[in-house]
DNA sequence: GCCATAATCAACTGTATGGTTGATTATCAA
DNA sequence: TTGATAATCAACCATACAGTTGATTATGGC
């Protein structure tokens, strides 16, 4: 959670920006939100997660190479099967984003940090969610 | 910030549905993402925005048409100029739903709002921004 | 080994997008 | 009235993208 405290961080990397045009690109087709609200909370495979679309199994793999190249979904592939993971890394980065550059939502959001710094300091530290490693808002970059 | 309130809220419109494909696609491409930016604080003309650009000026002209279109640009006409304002509504919308199909997220997000809630009530009603009417999450949408 | 299954690869199609240049509209100033 | 300016419209080009169908790879079960 450590980004959260750099909020008004107003450096400009061109390497997010690249990374920017990749999430919120992935975010703008209906289909893949739709994959990612049903990947939130479960692990799917790629027919599993076909099997809710009417499109070709294809079509639907390409949309998940989409959301993998964006960092959005992590896909482990153990023998024939790929299961397919969410990764709220990015989106995280691309919330802080549409926070950051507008000065209105920046104060709220801040304010919100600020908050929470000072009434719940243990919680927002350790182990934000059961069962899954909690997402890196600037990790698992490759390249 | 009522929607902050309902960030539970997990009714699907098809409406909200095309409106997030606008909005997100806008915000896919660098030079949009810049001319927000721009606008952030001031109004400007489309010429003064194409200024600091390389692209021809009517190619700037299409990308805020894009940016209206989504909802994120108000252009108001006086005369032969037109003066482009940022709205800020669809980005919170666009927030709203990041935060809200992911649980781990989610947490964060209304932990937040309830730390507003106790040791802010006052702060959080009223004139959050100095010389503009604040942004409304669900208002100004057209047709 | 044999075959069904999971998933990706490859090639192709139609459409959307971002850019250009040139023409057009409308307004302001002289 | 004439001319410069602000902005959009229009036509065009190249590329990217979402979808299809068909072939390919690799694994698991029998």
């Amino acid at each position: 959670m450590r980004a959260q405290l750099r909020l008004a961080d107003q450096t400009h990397r061109a390497d997010d920006d690249a990374r920017l045009n990749e999430v919120f690109s992935a975010l703008a087709d209906p289909i893949r939100r739709a994959i990612l609200r049903r990947l939130d909370g479960r692990d799917l495979l790629v027919s599993e997660i076909a099997a809710a679309f009417t499109i070709s199994l294809q079509a639907v793999s390409k949309h998940i190479q989409v959301l993998v190249r964006a960092g959005l979904v992590n896909q482990e592939r153990t023998g024939r099967i790929s299961r397919c993971r969410l990764d709220a890394g990015p989106i995280f980065e691309a919330a802080v984003w549409l926070n950051r550059y507008s000065k209105y939502w920046q104060e709220q959001f801040d304010l919100l940090a600020v908050a929470l710094e000072d009434i719940a300091p243990a919680r927002k530290r350790k182990s934000p969610r059961a069962g899954r490693p909690a997402p890196r808002p600037g990790g698992d970059r490759r390249k």
